[in-house]
Order: structure tokens, then sequence, then C-alpha cells
DNA sequence: GAAACAAGCAAAAACGTTTTTGCTCCGACG
DNA sequence: CGTCGGAGCAAAAACGTTTTTGCTTGTTTC
């Protein structure tokens, strides 16, 4: 009975308090600086539950992380930083993080999860990570008429709201470099199919091998998890074909840094026999050996971005066809890739 | 106005309905089952908001998870995967993770975000992660009378649940294998002095020494970052001491790259004129040249760990004094350690 | 056979807000 | 001078549950 205490410690009406600390204006302005004095002085703090109970809103933002595990963890590290710039976009407006997670290798359960986590009424917005090529998540929370935000693209009939980060065009990139060096026999380790990141990236693969009229070769186009154990595993496999690729694009720079391990391990010299280039910009690829040639990936702003855009949604300053991020990409030159090999 | 229409659908009274769905004893088996079939044909789901009002609870457990940036990726993977075991033992007992973080660099401003989420009435229960020497989310979670488990331990008057890696013997095991090798002159690249867990370490590293009588150089004893860039520094800081280290026990991974980077730098070949020893077992440490001794760290399973306890400390089913787990550290021996050279 | 008791359900209070509606007073306007 | 309108506040409804209390009915107990 909080607000009720205050309400008749001020010889004023419930509603009145309420909407003087609400900020409506038809209560004076003399009347609301006493109640917001007079709160702050008895240390009054609004119950969230019943706030939301009357208010019909959450203040929450869900999320539905990728499931981690102790085997994958490089994969998940990303999305700390990506909450990290949501989180401080959305706290100073009064928003918390609500973080729900992915089933493992459960899809009838993980649907069940969504399903509760969506529809459940526990959030105001939703933010989407990870997106598939096909995602289910999507109508779900259009039927359950709740803003979102994508990370990530992902096949839809409607428009939405979206951030990402170009690439397609980043893996056009990475591929025209080595091309340019003068690499014929170029690999691609990419990630899981089934996300739509994977698929865009090898369009942008295959789209510098066109520019430059080379039929790519399938099985030079392998696909894996995220992880150091899965590049090193691809990169070796590819690496028995003859002829051998001479040079790797990797989705991630920890794929990158398994391909360098199987390439070593191949007693190829890094930069010079074999070309790597990975993905990310990882803290880590200025200070391994060889420094590793990467894409810049501003994940922390990115993050910024989304949280900007879910608390307009929710202010419907802003339309979901009109979020439409697509950051830019940026090639480090590092030291793992070089001139192709006669 | 769901469960009234539920009530109404079944000709039963609303607290009835309620009762037998929340599964009461005072209502009859056949009318639960009744309910039961009845709530999942009609799809209803109570309204979280409502619930958390009418029973004071709200089914969520909170984290304030460190400050994340671009520049500090590193330093907070960690949390993805404990997170990920603390969800996954929680999500089934029906409780959500809510977020908060800690603000960057502005101690003003990080208290009273901690206080306003800690006694806003947002969670029943805390989660406490990186742990510092003194810590003031403790005594607020204990005037706000809500149960927590803290990830690392502090200094504290009163017991309390505490889940921690013996970050003491590690550091102390670690050190030992070095003075094993022959290694007289070795550094520690320590993490912040603030966190409870540098001092810890730095008892284990000096402990070591003193089993073999050995007077430790406080010179060599540095703190930083948790960050590869911080590791290099130091590292680089280390070697221009005259006589210089030819070991380092790091903090982390992470911190260990940097100060191999450094090393090599130094045009000092890693494993045989100088030793370096990281913590945690990154899924990096295993593939990069040459592969990493560190510390194995099994961050998701503690992770389980801590919501099994915090569940069970909500259900009063135990007591803080209770809780207290510290993992056992294993070493993982790999190339980037050797005799000490002459 | 009456009193005590238990089982099973209903009625109503409580939870602490927000929001809607209504009332009063005062100044402006014709 | 009477009416209208707006400013400022109060009263009450609404939000959708849980929890407490109370009321039947039927069964046991002495």
């Amino acid at each position: 009975m909080s607000i009720v205490l205050l309400a008749k410690d001020l010889g004023l009406s419930i509603s009145t308090v309420s909407r003087a600390l609400n900020g409506y204006d038809d209560v004076s302005a003399a009347t609301r600086e006493r109640v917001v004095v007079r709160a702050k002085e008895i240390g009054y703090r609004p119950n969230p539950s019943a706030r939301r109970l009357g208010a019909g809103k959450t203040s929450a933002i869900g999320v539905i992380l990728p499931a981690a595990s102790s085997a994958g963890q490089a994969v998940d590290s990303t999305y700390s930083s990506l909450l990290g710039g949501v989180v401080t976009e959305i706290e100073p407006a009064g928003y918390h993080l609500l973080a729900s997670m992915q089933a493992r290798n459960d899809a009838a359960r993980e649907a069940a999860l969504n399903e509760n986590f969506i529809r459940g009424g526990w959030v105001d917005a939703l933010l989407i990570v990870r997106t598939r090529v096909h995602d289910a998540r999507l109508p779900l929370a259009r039927a359950a008429r709740i803003p979102f935000v994508t990370y990530g693209r992902t096949e839809s009939d409607e428009p939405y709201a979206w951030v990402d980060t170009d690439n397609e065009k980043a893996f056009q990139l990475a591929t025209t470099r080595l091309l340019d060096l003068g690499h014929r026999r170029i690999a691609l380790i990419n990630g899981p199919e089934e996300y739509y990141f994977a698929q865009l990236r090898q369009r942008g693969y295959l789209r510098a091998l066109a520019g430059r009229r080379l039929k790519p070769d399938p099985g030079w186009i392998s696909h894996g998890e995220l992880t150091e154990a899965s590049g090193h595993e691809l990169c070796r496999s590819l690496l028995r074909r003859n002829p051998a690729p001479t040079a790797f694009v990797c989705a991630t720079d920890s794929m990158a840094f398994g391909a360098i391990a199987a390439c070593r391990e191949a007693g190829l010299v890094i930069g010079r026999d074999v070309s790597v280039i990975g993905y990310g910009n990882t803290s880590l690829s200025a200070f391994c050996d060889p420094p590793l040639t990467t894409m810049e990936h501003q994940v922390f702003e990115n993050g910024r971005y989304v949280g900007r855009a879910l608390l307009q949604l929710l202010r419907k300053q802003i339309k979901p066809a009109e979020v439409h991020y697509l950051e830019p990409v940026v090639l480090v030159p590092r030291k793992s890739d070089g001139p192709a090999p006669r």
C-alpha cells in the first residue's frame, strides 16, 4: 500500500500522486514538485508488479539466447557485447532485459519454450538473435502483436525491423582480396546452413568468384559450427583435396584459428603457403601469430542501435519497415594472408 | 479476465480454478483434471504480471552483468556460459533471468543502478558475479531480504552462499609446476586488485614461492584488465626488467595470449626461452601455437550449480551458509611451458 | 442422534498500481 | 449575470491473479 501511504502523508489522492509521479499535465507544477520531493524523502518505489498489471506493460524486453554450453562458449561471446549495447540504451528508459534460452538439440522443446516466452506476456518487445533462414520466432511474435527487432535478417514476406552486418559484402570483399593476391583455389569455411548469415556470406563469396568468371567448386564450400574445433576439422579435410585450396575465408575468427592450426599441422606457413581470413575482429586476432586478417564487426554499437530501435518501436515513433540498419563492413588487413604460392 | 472466462466456462469459481492449476490439495482430483484439460484446450496462460502482484513474487532471478563494451568483449564471454548454466536450471522451474548491467567507470551511477535493481522489487533472488574484495551488493541484497548466490567469494562478516573456483590452489599449482621446471624468476600477470579472485590467485602464487623458501619480488606482480592488450603491455614492461622473468602465470587465457605476443616480439621462443601459463582453458587455447598450458574452469557446470542453489534458497530448502561450492582445479598441460633456460 | 470434523468448493479480500470518469472551482466570454 | 470551458484534483473502476475466510455437505465419533 505504498502509494496509499504516500498519498495520505501528502493529503492528496492516490490518483493525483500517481499522475504527478508519471508526469501527466493535469496536475499543477507546484503539486508535482511537492509529490516528487516527498516521494524521494520517504524512499517510495513503485512496485514493479503492480505497475505492470495496472499499465498492462511489463517494462521488459525479451531475448532468446542461443543455447550455451561449455562446448559452445566461443559461439556466444558475441552476444555479451550485443546485449551490453542493448542494455546501455534501454536501462535508462526504465526497461530491463529478460533472457530466455534456447533448448539444446531439442526442436520440440525449443518451440514450446519460445511459445511460452513470447505468448506468455512476459515482455513488451523482443530481440531476436541468431536468425535462421526460416525463423519460427517471427510469426510467433507477430501473432502475439509484440514489437521486435532481429539481429540478422531472415526470409519474410512482411517487412520487419532488422539490424545486420553486411555479410554478403564482407565476404565478397574478402574473397576479392584473395583473388587480387592471385589465389584461384579459395575455400569457404562457413557456419551452419540454417542460419541466414551463412547464406549471405556464401552469396558474397560466390559473387566475388563470378566477378572473375570463375566457376565455384562446390567441394570448396563447407559448413560447420562456429568453433575452433569445427574450423580445424573442416580445414583439414579441405587440405586433403587434390588440388588443395591455397586460401580460406572463414565465418568467424574462431573458425579461422582452427583452420590456421590445421594448416600449421600440415606443415604450411600461414601468409606464405596458405592464406586465411577470419571474421569478427576478435580482440585476440591482433595478438596471435601471425596477426589475423579479418573483418570488423561493431557488435556493441549494433546492440545500441537495436536498443534504440526497440524503444522507438515501443513508443510507436517508428514502423518496423523503417528499421533497417546494415552495418557497413571493414576489412582489417594483417598478416595471415599473402600472395598465392606458385 | 482470462481466469474469469475459464472459470465461467467450467462452471467453477475463480478460486477453485486458480487452486486447481496451482496444485493445491483442497480441490478434488477429478475437478483438477477437468480444469487442467480445459485450460490447455482453451489455451489459457496466467498473466505473469497479475500472478506476480497476487503472489508477491516475481519469478525472476536478477543478475548484474559486468559492463560490456567493444573493448571488453573477451572479459565477459565467460558469463555467457555461466548464465547458460543458470538458465538451464531455473527455466524449467518457471523462473526467468532478469539482467541489469553495471555502469562503466561511474561509481555513483553504478551504486544507484544497483540500489534500484535490488531494492526495486524486480526479482526474487540475485546472482552476484564478479565479486569485489568489498562488494556493496551484498549488504544491499541483505537489506532487501533477498536471497542471493555469489559467483566468486568476497570479504563478509556474515555467512553467505557462494560458488567459486579454487583460484588459490590453481595458482599455487601453476607456480609450483614452473618451479619444478627450474624457473626461479616467475612473474604474475594478475587481474584488477579490487576483485577478490585476484587476491586469491596472488595468494596461491605467493604460497607456492613460500613453499620453496623463495622471497617474492613485488616487481614481478602486476595487475591489469583481463584482456589481450593488457596482458601484452604488462608482459612487455616485465620483460624490460633486469633480470627478466623466465615464466609468466596469467589471470586469464586472454592475458596469456597477450603475454605470448609480447614475448614473441622480444624474440623469445615460447616454451623454450620463456614459459607462459593461462587460466580458463578457453576453446582457443588448444588450437593456438604453441598450445597453451592452462587451468580448466567449468563455467557452464558452475552456472548449473548456482542455478540449483538459487532454487533451493528460494524454496528455503537450504541456508546460505550451506551453499559453499569450491570447484576443484585441473591443470591442462600443453606446450607453452618448459624447462627454465640456463 | 448430536457434535465434531473433513472435504470441496465459493465468496470476497488483497496485491499496488494506472486509467477513466467525475466533480469543483474559477475565470472568460457573450 | 449566466453559461461555458478548462485547470486541478478526487473517486472509483480496472488490471488478473493469489490467498484468506466462509459455507455447504457428508462422514465420523461418542
